[in-house]
DNA sequence: ACATAAAAATGATTTATATCATATTAATTT
DNA sequence: AAATTAATATGATATAAATCATTTTTATGT
């Protein structure tokens, strides 16, 4: 388990510095934002919002690693992304009804900020430029599920795993090798079953596109990968 | 084929004010908008926009219906919706990569008008009502996306085309029959094969559950639809 | 260090859905 | 009106992935 530091963060602008939508924010901004705020621990495991329930604040990770996913109607989950430090979690509810439509869990222990809804939206409001970089990230994030889409849609379960990967490598590990996730997640990121996912594992191990140490994955192919996710 | 009045529309307000978030607009900031559109026909089955292609305009239809969808990789269609007239059709690439990400065809004679998509950029920058309002259109639509997402990785045939079913009725045709949508597009909505998609559909006739003249699909138990929903 | 729980692994079996092949019907085009 | 094309329908067959049943390994808590 990752060591956190636990002394409280009495300041936002070290987190908000690390993402350049909040460098787009003048010192009254952060202010407000960092006069509405309050700081949470997670453990392991530990819901930091759940699908359903009300929106009253944004979350930023500040250290740590969370996945967002929807929970489906019969206890199935899909992992939308893996939420690392300092990306925003508002979700489409904070702009519709006021709910989650998925939830964040901890994967590891971690830190994250609360930041009044209203708050968060104001700053929107006010700041045109800090809006069209907000609205930038949504439409990221919106590529990508469309790309999920398609992907969990159309491709077979080698191409799913292998697209999953290099999601994981690229995007969220940022080429380091993967840790922290189980057969459970990835399958819960590929719409198939943990057994399914397992063999197609061993399989990529076999093939030696992957290795597997103290619970890290390392991608020791990406070409072969990349060719399994597109033929799968 | 529906007979579209091919008459030049002069004038932006009439279609505008029909979607409510043009209200939200000035006289001055419609007139920009007005300056800068294109009006052009379509006929049933040309493409409006094609994926990949650069997004120079975003497009709304204003008479007609459309169907927006993901050209996958091997040839195969992922629709993400129908697209009834005074819609947006910006796409996440407008703020992102100015590339279309998904592609938009005519599935009935259509009227569409082409706005600047950087004059409309312009607006939502200096009008944070409508830009406010424009984010609520984009987060609805992803909150629907999220549920068909869920809806095509975790449900059975039957529930899958239910769902297509009462998204077309109550979403798209507002309560009348369902018009302009073959088998193969349905197919399409819900990620099956035209094959299975015509063998559910007839499931489905025989339990009295829909009916079809003409082309026109009536749902006659919505209960036992909603059924199917739940339980796929 | 031991007990318990969670995750990973593996094989046998089932099943939902795709694929293939072909026929029928309806819609366009010439 | 005939010819062509597109959409719907249907049956037989194949297969990818799920399910089920256990086992082994690894992690976690007492």
């Amino acid at each position: 388990m990752v060591d956190i530091n636990k002394k409280k963060c009495l300041e936002c602008r070290h987190c908000f510095r690390r993402n350049v939508l909040f460098e787009l924010l003048n010192d009254k901004e952060l202010d407000l934002l960092n006069n509405n705020r309050t700081e949470v621990f997670f453990k392991k495991g530990e819901i930091i919002f759940k699908q359903g329930s009300p929106l009253t604040h944004i979350v930023i990770i500040s250290e740590g690693l969370g996945k967002n996913y929807i929970e489906g109607p019969r206890g199935k989950n899909l992992i939308i992304s893996i939420v690392q430090p300092y990306l925003i979690n508002g979700g489409p509810g904070m702009y519709v009804d006021m709910r989650h439509h998925s939830s964040l869990m901890a994967l590891v222990d971690s830190r994250a900020c609360f930041i009044d809804v209203n708050i968060f939206k104001e700053v929107i409001r006010k700041n045109s430029i800090f809006a069209e970089e907000f609205i930038k990230c949504f439409s990221e994030s919106s590529i990508h599920t469309f790309s999920q889409f398609v992907t969990l849609t159309q491709k077979n379960m080698e191409g799913r795993i292998a697209e999953a990967l290099l999601y994981l490598k690229n995007d969220v590990f940022k080429n380091g090798s993967i840790k922290y996730i189980t057969r459970q997640e990835i399958a819960d990121l590929t719409g198939l079953t943990k057994e399914s996912t397992i063999r197609v594992m061993k399989e990529f191990k076999n093939e030696c596109v992957i290795d597997e140490e103290d619970k890290e994955i390392t991608i020791l192919n990406e070409n072969a990968l990349q060719k399994y996710a597109d033929l799968g």
